[in-house]
RNA sequence: GUGGGUAUAGUUCAGCUGGUUAGAGCGCCAGAUUGUGGCUCUGGAGGUCGUGGGUUCAAGUCCCACUACCCACCCCA
């Protein structure tokens, strides 16, 4: 199967491909809106970059990374996730020692080694933004508005923004002590997949659909009544600027992000159809992870959001995507006198910066403009003999039908003023 | 990683209990209209029936394996 591409990975097809410059012109204008630059860094790093950033005990690194050895015997992965690499460019680019904070956005393709399934891909593409050394909650906050405006640019209501807060290693061990010591009470009431939880990420288990599971988690203890005072002030703080700028958000004790560098403020925007849910967005603060990763003590908060599942989003809510890439002009010629005079023409124009076209195949009138039809240009030159003697074009406008004949110089200041 | 479904033209699908040259809609190309698109009509091109093996006189159809896709779970964007 030599044209098949590869397990999880898709094709992004000339018809198709607006969407993304859609979705990208709006990710930089906004970016540039809230002062974030780009940062592009390499599609693989040292293996070790993610195992530490990451977590040795998440999902993603002990399962789902993408690790190979290249050639000179270094262990090499393709980057899973986008934060580890901007805070490895963040410490190595020496950032820390110029003004702070330093904030960036960058989009990256990301990869998982994992079952492709709805919304979820091997290779997919993610919008993210990173704060370096800034750590008031107005940064938490800022992220998220940031996201929040992206999506009501671009016409999609209905998403839900969840926030909640997992402290700091000052307080998590006392409510992770406390949430374990609860559940093993429960232990055997609760059904298998939560049973095995229990060692590795007990707080998975107060998520379960299972109604045992559900109902003990009812009255789990809730980690926001076990934060120390400083992460409780912070999730304060957080909610005021939302509520501030307008934003509706939802406090959800529950949320658990599933990599292991997250600090205080963790956030989800999901997005829900029927019974099933899509987290489009997810991010939060990660305090320690510079330090972690040989870099000075920085405060860091950032997200990523998955524009395969941005587009879907867009597609189900059939919020419109307007289409910028098309042809303004197409040429339809007769005889190889008026084609040669359309090859020249339409150079001309591009010249001129109208974006135009000719039929290469030397196909009938007829055809040409079934085609000029099928691609969509509001304008079509017809050269023919008649026009090629009176030194003409005639334009016709594929809307209205309209035609109207015009000279060769005109042509160029008459397309400027009726092209919008 | 676990469980279920599906695989026939570019695409969406039909093909009854195995039985001659595998069909349709849409799309593509051409003509009706030799200088005019959209509507209509006519014609045409396009298929190793996912791959490999098996059962049978005979397999798109039945059986097995593999692969891919879709869906749910785990997890995540």
């Amino acid at each position: 199967m030599i044209a098949k591409a590869p397990r999880g990975t898709k094709d992004v097809l000339p018809y198709e491909s607006y969407k993304w410059h859609y979705v990208e012109d709006n990710i930089r204008e906004i970016t540039r809106l809230f002062g974030y630059k780009e940062i592009r860094t390499p599609t693989f790093e040292h293996t070790e970059l993610f195992e530490r950033g990451v977590g040795e005990t998440t999902d993603v690194v002990q399962k789902e990374m993408y690790t190979f050895d290249d050639k000179g015997g270094r262990s090499i992965t393709l980057k899973p996730e986008g934060t580890a690499g901007a805070v490895r460019a963040y410490i190595e680019g020496g950032l820390h020692s110029m003004a702070q904070p330093i904030k960036m956005y960058y989009l990256t393709p990301v990869f998982r080694y994992e079952k492709p399934q709805t919304g979820r891909l091997r290779e997919h593409h993610q919008f993210g933004i990173e704060v370096f050394g800034a750590p008031e909650a107005s940064v938490d906050a800022e992220i998220i508005i940031l996201a929040m405006t992206l999506f009501s640019r671009l016409n999609i209501k209905g998403l839900e923004l969840r926030i909640n807060s997992i402290g700091c290693p000052a307080c998590r061990p006392r409510y992770h002590t406390v949430l374990k010591e609860y559940l093993a009470g429960h232990l055997d009431e609760m059904c298998s997949n939560c049973k095995q939880r229990f060692e590795r990420n007990p707080l998975r288990s107060l998520d379960c659909k299972e109604e045992n599971c559900k109902r003990i988690a009812l009255n789990a203890p809730v980690i926001l009544d076990y934060l120390c005072d400083e992460c409780k002030q912070h999730f304060d703080e957080l909610q005021q600027y939302l509520k501030a700028a307008d934003i509706p958000y939802k406090v959800d004790p529950m949320i658990v992000r599933g990599l292991d560098y997250y600090t205080k403020t963790v956030f989800e925007i999901i997005f829900s159809e029927d019974e099933s849910e899509l987290t489009v967005c997810g991010g939060g603060r990660y305090d320690g992870l510079v330090k972690l990763c040989g870099g000075p003590d920085t405060p860091g908060a950032g997200f990523g959001m998955g524009l395969e599942r941005l587009i879907m989003v867009l597609e189900k809510r059939k919020a419109m995507i307007p289409e910028s890439d098309n042809l303004k002009v197409m040429f339809i010629t007769k005889g190889d006198k008026a084609r040669r005079k359309a090859f020249q023409l339409l150079d001309s124009l591009r010249r001129e910066g109208i974006p135009a076209d000719m039929d290469h195949l030397d196909r009938s009138m007829r055809a040409q403009f079934k085609y000029a039809d099928k691609t969509g240009v509001p304008c079509v030159c017809i050269l023919g003999e008649d026009e090629i003697e009176n030194k003409q074009v005639k334009i016709r406008d594929m809307a209205t039908g309209q035609e109207s004949a015009i000279s060769m110089e005109r042509l160029i200041p008459y397309l400027k003023d009726n092209l919008k």
